[in-house]
DNA sequence: CCTACCGATCGGTAGG
DNA sequence: CCTACCGATCGGTAGG
């Protein structure tokens, strides 16, 4: 895996660029800095080139978005299927998707970043595919906990609000986590997977 | 070139326009698209003047977004102190602070999305002393948790953890509240604090 | 409130 | 991988 700190422009050793080069350079300035508060004069800064170089490995900044909210939407469904595969006891199906979700958002804090700040930002028909994915896990999450509720294992008012408040609680988790801080991306994971089934009610 | 600007959709024919107009379409346009997002022109278009004129009622485009952010987190460590005030029990305060954290971003969703957006695009000093208005807020949420506790009416492995996947529950309701939607505001806010509460393991 | 205009910078292309 | 360069647009100013 490439390394997350990119080349600074001053290091003179001569670079080889590659297109997985240019998209962690990508991923790291558009998380600090956003979409459209970020120059492709800063990526290709960060990579030791010029600017006009970067297109010999993307076809355009638009391109390098849509890459990587694409993957990072396609990743947490996976990872929520893979979660709860198998599973039938609700209660146990909402910590897995949860614990999952939560370690996402700690061990892939630049993706997260970014599809929640600049999905908006997105050219259609990407943007529309994109939010429609994200529904989807939407969905399957609330489905969980409707079902909980339905069963008595879980008591909310609104499984709706619930669903909202336990992905966000999770997905906020890229704002603050720090690989060196006092917790593991796991610990977080168990602990947040905690909170979701208390917000949820589970007994 | 005659003016064939599109007909603002909040104002009448030819109205003046003050700061405070500039300001709203400010906060709209921010909150919708960034801050890097927006641009002046389009600022003016929603007030059908030209970009120019602007400077009339502003300094700057970096001045509309230190009002926006500046009067928000005052805004938010003023609701707090009022909501806690005299009362001494910890979970009792916790459930005030949450309550009156969880309404504001359903009641000033623009603001919301814009501080939780942007702020890093402040100029220094206004960054850093935001950040640290932020951390106040964040530290006095956390004293509450730790308190309650240390009481045992409160359980929870970090205080910190927890105080953080309250906070952000909260802010993320801006991002999907809607006025016309099934819950009011208040609604919305008694959920949430009631939520924070079971994230506390408040007894 | 406007027109006219500024230098800077943007994403991207031509052509080697 | 580079230099040279494009048209478009940016925030902002001059001067009425």
């Amino acid at each position: 895996m490439a390394s997350h700190t990119a080349e600074p422009a001053t290091s003179d050793t001569r670079t080889t660029v590659t297109s997985a080069a240019v998209l962690d350079a990508a991923l790291t300035l558009f998380a600090q800095r956003g979409y459209h508060g970020t120059a492709l004069s800063q990526v290709a800064e960060a990579l030791g080139i010029r600017t006009p170089s970067l297109y010999n490995h993307m076809r355009s900044k638009q391109e390098l978005l849509q890459t990587i909210v694409a993957g990072t939407t396609a990743g947490v469904l996976q990872d929520f299927e893979a979660a709860v595969e198998g599973v039938s006891d609700p209660v146990e199906r909402l910590r897995r998707a949860t614990r999952v979700y939560a370690l996402r958002h700690a061990t892939h804090r630049r993706e997260a970043l970014i599809v929640n700040r600049d999905t908006p930002s997105l050219d259609e028909p990407a943007r529309s595919e994109q939010q429609e994915q994200r529904r989807k896990h939407e969905h399957a999450l609330r489905a969980i906990i409707a079902e909980g509720v339905a069963g008595g294992a879980m008591s909310v008012e609104s499984p709706a609000l619930a669903s909202f408040a336990i992905r966000e609680m999770c997905v906020s988790i890229a704002r603050w986590f720090r690989e060196d801080g006092p917790f593991s991306a796991e610990q977080v994971a168990d602990q947040y997977s905690r909170f979701a089934l208390q917000i949820a009610g589970a007994r």
